[in-house]
DNA sequence: CTAGGGTTAG
C-alpha cells in the first residue's frame, strides 16, 4: 500500500480556486490583473466557446474599459448566439462606441442570427446622444416588423431615444406612448422626461397629473423641468407637495436656485437637507465658486473634506470649471491639493480641467506643467493648452503647439481652430490667420462656424484690412451676429473709418437697440475726426436707449481677494495708479513702434 | 443557468 506524502499545493492551485470562484460572477470582476489571469485559464481550459462564459468575460472587460480585450474574447467564439451579440453591443455602447455597436448588429444580421427583445433597447441606447431621428425611425421599423413591442422595455427605450431627437422626435415618442396598451411607471417617467427635455413643460405637467401612480422619480423629473426653466415658484410648490423627498429632489432644488443666482436660498436648502451626498456638496460649492464667492466656496470645500468626503471625478471637474469661470485660483489650487493627496493617478478629464483652470486663472506655467506631465493627452488637452497660450499672448507658442499636435497624429476640430485663430489675433499674424482659416475646411474637413468668422473678421479688422473684412461678412454663409458687427465697429474705431462705422452701427442697432456702447463707439470716431455735430447727435440717440449692458470683465485673485477689471473702470480703489501705469506702458511701446490697440 | 428601461453634479 502506497502512502502518499503530504504535498504543498502548487501555486496554480490558488489561481485555480480563484478561477472557479470567479467564473460564476466573472461579469462583476473589476480587477484587471485578476481578470486577465482568469481569461488565460478560460482559454487554456477551452472554455471560451462556452456560451455562458464569454458574455460574462465580455461584460467584465467592458466594465474595466478594456474593449480590445472584449473584442478579442468575442472574436474567439466561432458561432456567437444572440445573447453574446447582445452583450457585445451593450459593451460597445457602455464604452461610447456607438458605431461599433451598430457594426456588431450588422454582423449579427449577416451571420443569420435573429435579434430578440434584448437587442433593441441596447441598440437604441447607442442612438442616444447622436440626435439622429432617422436612425431611431429605422430601428423602430425593424421592431414593428418583428413585433417586439410586446416587451415593455422595447417601447420604453423607443420613447427615450425618440425624445432625444429634437421636436420631431418628441412627436414620434408621443405616438409610441399613446398606442401602448400597458404603460408602466417607467413609460410615464420617460415620456415626461422627454417633454421636459423639449421644454414642453405644460404638456409634461399635464401628463404628470394624469399618472395613475407616481413614485419618486416622476416628481423629481418634473421638479427638474421647473428648476431648469427657472420656474422656481412652481418647483418649490411641487417640492413642498411631494409625499417624500430624497437627496435627488433636494439636489434638483439646489441646482435651480444656484443657477438663478440665489445663493441665499441655495444655502438655506442645503443646510436643511436631511441627507447630503457628494452631488449636493458639489452643487453648492460650484455655485458659490461660479459667482466668485471665494470665501463661501472655500469654507464649504474644507467642511466637505472634514465631513469625510473625498471628491470624485464629477465633483472635481465641476468645481474646477467653476473656478476657471470666475478666476478662483486659490480654491482651484486647493482642489489640486486634494487630488494629489487622494489619488496616485488622475484621469485625463481631471488633468484637462486643471489645465483650463490654471490657464484661465492666470497661472500659465502651472497649466503647462500639468500638460507636459500628462501620460496620455487627448484632443481636449491640446485644445485647452493652445487656447491657454493664445489667451496669455503667446501666439507663436500656441501655433507651435498646434503643429506639434498634428505631428502627434491628432486631427484638429472646431475648438482647435478657435484657439489657433485666437493665437493669430493675439500675435498679430494676419496672413497666417487667413491661411489657417482657409485650410480648416479644405484640409481638415472642419467647416467654419460663426465663432471662426468672428475671429477672422476681428483679425482682418485689427490688421486694417477693413474692405476684406466687410467682403467676408457679406459673403459668409451664416447670418452675422453682434460679435461680428462689434468686431467690425471696433476695427472702424481703430482706423477712424467713419462711413463704414455708420453702416455697421445701423446693423448693430437692429440687433441690440438697448446697447448704448455701440453709439458711444461711433461717437468716439466722430470725435477723433473732429465731427462735433455728429458727436452731439450720437449723444442724443444714446440718451434714448436706456441701460448700458454690463461689459466684459477680467478677474484676478490676489492676497486680499478677487479684483475685477473692466473697460474704463474707475471704481477700483487703485484706478488712478493703474491708469498711470497703463499710460506709461502705452507710451513706451509706441516708442518702440508697436500699435497698441490693434493686437493685444 | 446568463442581460435591459426613467430623475440630480460633470
Amino acid at each position: 500500500m502506497q502512502v502518499s506524502a503530504p504535498i504543498r499545493a502548487p501555486a496554480w492551485v490558488s489561481t485555480r480556486r480563484l478561477f472557479e470562484q470567479k467564473l460564476s460572477d466573472l461579469h462583476k470582476c473589476n480587477n484587471l490583473s485578476q481578470l486577465k489571469q482568469v481569461y488565460a485559464l478560460i482559454y487554456k481550459s477551452n472554455l471560451h466557446q462556452d456560451p455562458f462564459v464569454t458574455p460574462k468575460l465580455v461584460t467584465a472587460f467592458s466594465l474595466c474599459r478594456q474593449m480590445p480585450c472584449a473584442v478579442k474574447a468575442f472574436n474567439q467564439v466561432h458561432e456567437p448566439n444572440v445573447h453574446l451579440y447582445n452583450t457585445m453591443i451593450r459593451a460597445h455602447v457602455h464604452n461610447s462606441q456607438p458605431a461599433q455597436a451598430f457594426a456588431i448588429f450588422f454582423l449579427m444580421q449577416s451571420s443569420g442570427v435573429f435579434p430578440d427583445n434584448f437587442t433593441y433597447p441596447f441598440l437604441l441606447k447607442a442612438c442616444s446622444g447622436q440626435n439622429d431621428f432617422s436612425l431611431v425611425k429605422m430601428i423602430h421599423t425593424h421592431i414593428q416588423k418583428y413585433g417586439f413591442c410586446s416587451d415593455i422595455y422595447v417601447p420604453n427605450a423607443l420613447i427615450d431615444s425618440y425624445s432625444r431627437c429634437g421636436l420631431v422626435g418628441v412627436g414620434a415618442a408621443k405616438k409610441v406612448f399613446s398606442v401602448m396598451d400597458d404603460k408602466d411607471v417607467v413609460s410615464w417617467n420617460t415620456m415626461i422626461g422627454g417633454l421636459v427635455k423639449a421644454n414642453r413643460l405644460n404638456e409634461a405637467r399635464q401628463l404628470f397629473d394624469e399618472m395613475p401612480e407616481r413614485d419618486m422619480v416622476s416628481w423629481n423629473t418634473i421638479l427638474d423641468g421647473y428648476a431648469k426653466a427657472g420656474q422656481l415658484n412652481d418647483a418649490f410648490e411641487l417640492f413642498e407637495k411631494m409625499p417624500e423627498r430624497n437627496v435627488v429632489s433636494w439636489s434638483t432644488m439646489l441646482t435651480g436656485y444656484s443657477k438663478a443666482g440665489d445663493m441665499e436660498m441655495t444655502r438655506m436648502l442645503f443646510d436643511k437637507m436631511p441627507v447630503k451626498n457628494m452631488v449636493s456638496w458639489t452643487i453648492i460649492i460650484a455655485g458659490y465658486a461660479e459667482k466668485g464667492l471665494a470665501k463661501e466656496a472655500t469654507d464649504l470645500y474644507e467642511q466637505m473634506e472634514e465631513a469625510g468626503y473625498r471628491p470624485d471625478d464629477g465633483a472635481i471637474i465641476s468645481i474646477l470649471a467653476a473656478c476657471a469661470e470666475s478666476g478662483l485660483l486659490w480654491l482651484g489650487k486647493r482642489v489640486h491639493q486634494s487630488i494629489n493627496k487622494n489619488r496616485h493617478q488622475c484621469s485625463i478629464l481631471i488633468e484637462n480641467a486643471l489645465i483650463d483652470m490654471y490657464s484661465k486663472c492666470g497661472s500659465l506655467s502651472k497649466a503647462l506643467s500639468i500638460f507636459n506631465g500628462m501620460g496620455k493627452k487627448d484632443l481636449v488637452s491640446w485644445n485647452a493648452m493652445i487656447h491657454g497660450l493664445a489667451m496669455h499672448g503667446h501666439g507663436s507658442k500656441a501655433l507651435q503647439l498646434f503643429s506639434k499636435m498634428k505631428q502627434e497624429g491628432f486631427a484638429p476640430d472646431k475648438v482647435t481652430f478657435v484657439g489657433v485663430l485666437c493665437a493669430c489675433t493675439h500675435g498679430g499674424f494676419v496672413d497666417e490667420g487667413i491661411q489657417y482659416f482657409y485650410t480648416m475646411e479644405r484640409d481638415y474637413r472642419v467647416p467654419p462656424e460663426i465663432e471662426h468668422y468672428g475671429c477672422i473678421i476681428d483679425l482682418l479688422g485689427r490688421g486694417g484690412r477693413l474692405q476684406e473684412a466687410f467682403r467676408l461678412v457679406r459673403t459668409m454663409p451664416v447670418e452675422p451676429n453682434v460679435i461680428i458687427w462689434g468686431a467690425l465697429l471696433g476695427a472702424c474705431r481703430l482706423y477712424n473709418a467713419v462711413e463704414l462705422a455708420q453702416e455697421v452701427l445701423e446693423h448693430l442697432v437692429k440687433l441690440e437697440p438697448q446697447n448704448a456702447g455701440n453709439y458711444s463707439m461711433l461717437s468716439n470716431i466722430y470725435a477723433a475726426t473732429g465731427n462735433w455735430d455728429s458727436v452731439a447727435d450720437m449723444r442724443l440717440r444714446m440718451k434714448n436707449t436706456g441701460n448700458e449692458k454690463p461689459s466684459g470683465a477680467s478677474l484676478i485673485e490676489l492676497e486680499d481677494g478677487v479684483h475685477e477689471f473692466t473697460v474704463k473702470n474707475t471704481l477700483h480703489p487703485a484706478s488712478d495708479k493703474i491708469y498711470h501705469m497703463v499710460d506709461g506702458l502705452s507710451h513706451h511701446i509706441k516708442k518702440v513702434g508697436y500699435f497698441p490697440d490693434a493686437f493685444y
